[in-house]
DNA sequence: AAGTCACATTGATATTTATCTATATGAATA
DNA sequence: TATTCATATAGATAAATATCAATGTGACTT
């Protein structure tokens, strides 16, 4: 997971229906319409945040028939773990060395 | 922390300009205007950015005379840890006992 | 083949938000 | 006290996004 994949993670996460459903894949795999049961919003609303989740590489699924089955990715949370430890330890490369995106003018 | 708390971590986490004050601010205290050296937007976006990192809790700050100092919160990390731990962890408690926000009509 | 079910896509709307310019505030300084 | 410096606030705008209703798609069922 690069800065910008962790940057694609911490936005999909950043929402609280999302997590509600990271913390429910989190027991095991279910299909999207067990877990548009625990919400009230519409079924293609879940449609968009699942390709939100998949996107960012946190949820992966497979076709079954009808159904579409969403799991936890296996290696998001060593990822993530690893990417937040790397943000929050002092001794990561230091980001004050890198220029700003473009030159100001003088 | 709590649920509503990580939620708003992740969501001031969330964004390019932030996570790179966030990682400038984990080699140590830093005031407002070297910040916003490592940038090309103005000052009163910078002002905003951290005002969003502080309302989320994960830096604080101090005024000494015309500047301000701005450190990453001693509690944030193991907070964020913990929440994260709990999040991904089949073990937690399980969300999907919590009925949804409102009753679905019928 | 027609219908139904699970899910995706489209297009619209309302809210959020990142950014700007302009201005205010408050502290140091000349 | 007038000016300058560091930061905050206000107000505007453009982009992103969460949501919906309507519809498309593809698989199973009858």
């Amino acid at each position: 997971m690069d800065d910008a994949a962790y940057v694609a993670a911490l936005k999909a996460m950043a929402d609280e229906n999302r997590l509600k459903i990271i913390s429910l894949l989190s027991q095991g795999t279910l299909c999207a319409c067990d877990i548009l049961d625990h919400f009230n919003f519409t079924q293609p609303t879940l449609s968009h945040h699942m390709r939100v989740l998949a996107d960012a590489g946190i949820v992966t699924s497979y076709k079954e028939g009808k159904w579409k089955h969403y799991t936890l990715s296996e290696d998001f949370a060593a990822a993530f773990f690893q990417q937040t430890t790397t943000l929050l330890s002092s001794d990561q490369r230091c980001v004050c060395e890198l220029e700003p995106a473009t030159t100001k003018e003088g």
